[in-house]
DNA sequence: AACTATTTATAAGA
DNA sequence: TTCTTATAAATAGTT
């Protein structure tokens, strides 16, 4: 507006973008200043650069924060409320879900049971025991597939002992080949080196699965403290 | 700015402030349309006239919740947003205790029990177990406790029939008593009319806990209901 | 950051 | 409210 009239279009040059921005904002906030004291307004102005500079103005007579409340409370809807609202609501709903949901452990761990009546009590009896025969089916099982896993694991080692003793008696009969090749001796039987079979034979009678043992099984809903 | 130079301060006149109030904000907008192509800047304006009326200016690239948001996040206090925040904690946290809770409801139910080891089940195992215990002892607690009070009632019952064998068989000695009386015959037993007694015979045979036995009038025998 | 030719905004009047 | 216009103010390009 001075010098040549310009076209109102994003300016390329990053320099003269960035004088313009300064020159304008100050311009810009002039302008707002007058303004509110003219006029007895109440004015915010927030800006961001291209180059991500936050700059505001705000009239004396009021805060920011009160001018973004008057803002929602006149608009009316949805800036933050309804979220704010749906979210206590949501809150309100799983702290709910999970006073029953704790409320049906502890009924079932065989607590709190004096406000259940004889038909419920009797229901929830067959239904822990049903659950404890499942647990039981899946104990069972997997220390089925336990010995299982184990008596191959036997039938394995046994195999390679016999394998060895034949492999020994043969070396007896010549004792010098014995011997003469006893650096090949791992090789000879399949295995490039000596450690893993034998670590394997240690390993199955101690057997110690040990995850995450901490507090044990099932018992992790002690942790959980409610907020 | 024309036709005479003016001092910046409050204008009086309530039609001329309005008037400069119009003016000068469509100006105010206008340049910061400006800004916002020329310098490819993000600026929010609101504002509120001395009448109260609102008015707003946002950049086309954003929405005033986004511009309000970044302010907060940029200046840093809170405005709102550690609010919003320790909900979304507080959500996120009992959203997990809510599956940890689900996840041992359903273990104590025998579902889900692949990720468990051999202890893990073990331990489970025996946990529910002595759940179960709990249940059945409180169950036979509750069934004892009824026929206990069952048991009273039955007592309670036979006793009056006892009595009323008695006075029968007192009547049985008198026939002629027996005649002249018979119209004072329920009085002389406690009961002003004669139907709840032949309704006691017949319930303790036949054995009918019947709660609401309304038809029974005043007698002791009505309140024998089983809970 | 200062200068200044010019454009733009606008106060007052209609 | 809108238009007009004389004039104040803002500012683009330059230094």
């Amino acid at each position: 507006m001075a010098r040549g009239k310009i076209q109102i279009k994003r300016i390329e040059n990053q320099t003269n973008r960035q004088v313009t921005y300064s020159k304008r904002r100050n311009g810009l906030f002039k302008k707002a200043n007058e303004l509110t004291v003219l006029c007895d307004a109440k004015v915010s102005i927030i800006m961001i650069s291209s180059t991500g500079k936050l700059h505001e103005f705000i009239s004396p007579s009021v805060t920011t924060k009160q001018l973004f409340d008057l803002y929602q409370k006149t608009v009316g809807v949805d800036l933050w409320n309804s979220h704010y609202e749906k979210m206590q609501e949501q809150l309100r709903k799983l702290k709910d879900v999970n006073r029953n949901l704790q409320r049906e452990i502890r009924q079932r761990m065989g607590e709190s049971l004096n406000d259940l009546n004889y038909e419920q009590l009797e229901e929830l009896n067959e239904n822990v025991d049903n659950s404890l025969k499942l647990i039981r089916e899946r104990k069972y099982k997997v220390i089925g597939n336990q010995i299982e896993t184990y008596k191959k694991k036997v039938r394995n080692v046994e195999e390679i002992h016999r394998n060895l003793l034949l492999e020994f008696d043969a070396r007896q009969e010549d004792p010098y080949g014995l011997v003469e090749q006893e650096g090949d001796y791992n090789s000879v039987l399949g295995f490039p080196n000596g450690g893993p079979r034998i670590l394997a034979l240690r390993l199955q009678p101690n057997h110690q699965p040990n995850h995450h043992l901490h507090s044990g099984g099932g018992s992790d809903i002690t942790t959980f403290a409610l907020a």
